[in-house]
DNA sequence: GAGTCTATGTATAACGC
DNA sequence: TGCGTTATACATAGACT
């Protein structure tokens, strides 16, 4: 079955990493994805030999798992963990759910960059010192000892890290977005 | 810049998913799928926001793990679903495994990750210069004016604070692994 | 080993049923 | 919710550095 009018599909498109809004949208996604990730590992172990373990909870709950060749059997080898140290919150989404235009969020992304890194930059004030610490003597901040940093320290430089790459990222694609080849949203999305 | 000579590459070739004889070539095909694994992995879970646990041991033992929130904490959540009941026997891995001291192998991913954060560094002095004008006057590299980065800049910078992240989020979870005080390792290795 | 480059195999977003 | 289709975005084999 052919349709007349031009292309039969918009094809793959281009999505951004980060929390799929539309409900019904994520639940497919989960779906495709999660079953892609289990045939990844699949391969892996099958090519190489490894053993591989994959848990997913997924926002319901629900728990699924691939092993090779058990996920309890790879697991009991990791099992030398007991305690727990630090209470991370699940990263529940950070809130950037507006469904945003990208022309405007070109427009805003300066001042809403600026303000991200402020915000950021209170917050990372706490364990600010700590990483100064850490890198005392060296160049550049990426020199930083990794290491030297304690357990629960190294959440919240990684969660920083994340942020800032995010930040980046949305700022490179706004940069990209120069060209104009975009088809404008007819709608925002619901949920 | 196009070599004169036909084709520059023979491109990805299709392989049959079964375990590569060549040994160099199937550390390297391990290297590379791991990488992708765990990609996959967290765009799942940023996409989707489900939880995810991965766990990879190498033929030669090496352990890797990738998690969101972390490995230890998803891996809590499916414990008591398989059966978390009765106490892990001093037994580690023997039935499935290597053919080596899994112990040991977490005790080396520590010290396998400051290698690569050390092989970063080199790496980013490139770019240190630029990153270092743009954070001109101010206190913390967070506080870098990621605008003041060209277009040029920025991927480069995106990409070194990505593999940045995954080094310190690898860490993180090698942290936690060899947290707890080194059991006895008694354990028998089979096959 | 790990990173780079190119050509190509695969996974998957948007639709349809 | 799941499976099938299509056009594309993305991952990666092979060859080098």
């Amino acid at each position: 079955m052919v349709r007349p009018h031009g292309r039969q599909s918009m094809g793959r498109q281009r999505i951004q990493i980060r929390r799929i809004e539309t409900k019904d949208r994520r639940q497919v996604t989960f779906s495709k994805r999660r079953a892609g990730l289990f045939k990844k590992a699949s391969e892996l172990s099958m090519l190489t030999g490894a053993s591989v373990a994959v848990v997913v909870f997924s926002e319901a709950g629900h728990a699924f798992g691939f092993g090779d060749p058990s996920v309890d059997a790879v697991l009991r080898c990791y099992a030398p963990v007991s305690g727990d140290a630090a209470p991370v919150p699940p990263v529940s989404g950070a809130g950037f759910g507006e469904g945003d235009d990208e022309l405007e969020a070109l427009r805003r992304a300066a001042e809403e960059t600026k303000a991200q890194v402020a915000a950021e930059q209170s917050r990372m004030c706490e364990i600010a010192e700590k990483i100064v610490v850490a890198k005392a003597g060296r160049q550049f901040w990426w020199e930083a000892d990794v290491e030297a940093l304690g357990e629960a320290e190294l959440p919240e430089f990684a969660r920083a890290l994340e942020k800032l790459r995010a930040n980046v990222h949305r700022h490179a694609n706004a940069l990209l977005s120069a060209q104009p080849p975009p088809p404008p949203p007819p709608q925002q999305q619901q949920q």
